[in-house]
DNA sequence: CGAGTCAATGTGTGGT
DNA sequence: ACCACACATTGACTCG
């Protein structure tokens, strides 16, 4: 049971009556401009002395808000009484904290989402960083398999015959001749690169019984 | 003194 | 119509 304090804040409806409204529409808006006089918090017809909360009340209500965001009336009326505050007080205590709680929570969500956008920003950076790299490999590549067909176009018309399908690494049209698939597997654009003179019929063929048994 | 915080107020809206 | 709520705003207060 918290000590109830003195009630600081004895809001008459009478001094909310005496604030004068200024409603002003914006163009396009329902926003409304509006001015008030000094609330008369304290009843005794002074100035406006709004007083803090003590923090004992603060630290009850806080525990309350922790347990249950939302306040039914029931609750509410129990709080102020525990509390020595007018039920508004604790409606409002409540109101404000959800505000406050739906900033934090927005922030933090805003924090995330930053954190996640940045780390997929510098992902892609690498990825495209390694997409060159690799362009730069295939094109090198493609360079040495032009050269290396045509010294094997020089070297000889004939291919070894039978050795064929044996398996040697040193098989030059196993591993250089251009190969009509190929270009099923995605290599798209690139296909028009891959011209290797020395691709005929018959190794076509050969290849394709390899392929299928034949 | 300016910026920030917080209790309090006013208005619009949706649910019953 | 009434109520509870979200949201914008005000004004007192605090702090660097």
């Amino acid at each position: 049971m918290i000590k109830a304090v003195p009630s600081q804040v004895e809001v008459e409806l009478s001094s909310l009556m005496s604030f004068g409204v200024h409603s002003q529409k914006i163009e396009g808006e329902t926003r409304t401009r509006r001015k008030r006089r000094k609330a008369k918090v304290d009843g005794a017809g002074g100035e406006a002395k709004k007083r803090r909360l003590s923090d004992q009340q603060v630290k009850f209500l806080e525990m309350s808000f922790v347990k249950e965001k939302k306040l039914e009336s029931g609750r509410k009326v129990h709080l102020a009484g525990e509390l020595g505050l007018d039920p508004k007080q604790v409606a409002v205590w409540f109101q404000n904290r959800r505000a406050r709680y739906k900033n934090k929570h927005l922030e933090e969500e805003y924090l995330k989402l930053k954190s996640a956008h940045d780390t997929v920003v510098v992902e892609k950076c690498h990825l495209e960083n390694e997409l060159l790299k690799l362009k730069e490999k295939l094109a090198e590549a493609e360079v040495s398999m032009r050269k290396l067909s045509q010294a094997v176009n020089g070297a000889s018309g004939y291919n070894g015959g039978g050795g064929e399908g044996e398996g040697s690494p040193t098989s030059s049209f196993s591993t250089v001749t251009y190969h009509p698939l190929v270009g099923e597997f995605g290599v798209d654009g690139e296909a028009d690169l891959m011209y290797i003179p020395e691709y005929n019929f018959s190794n076509y063929m050969m290849e394709w019984g390899n392929l299928f048994g034949m």
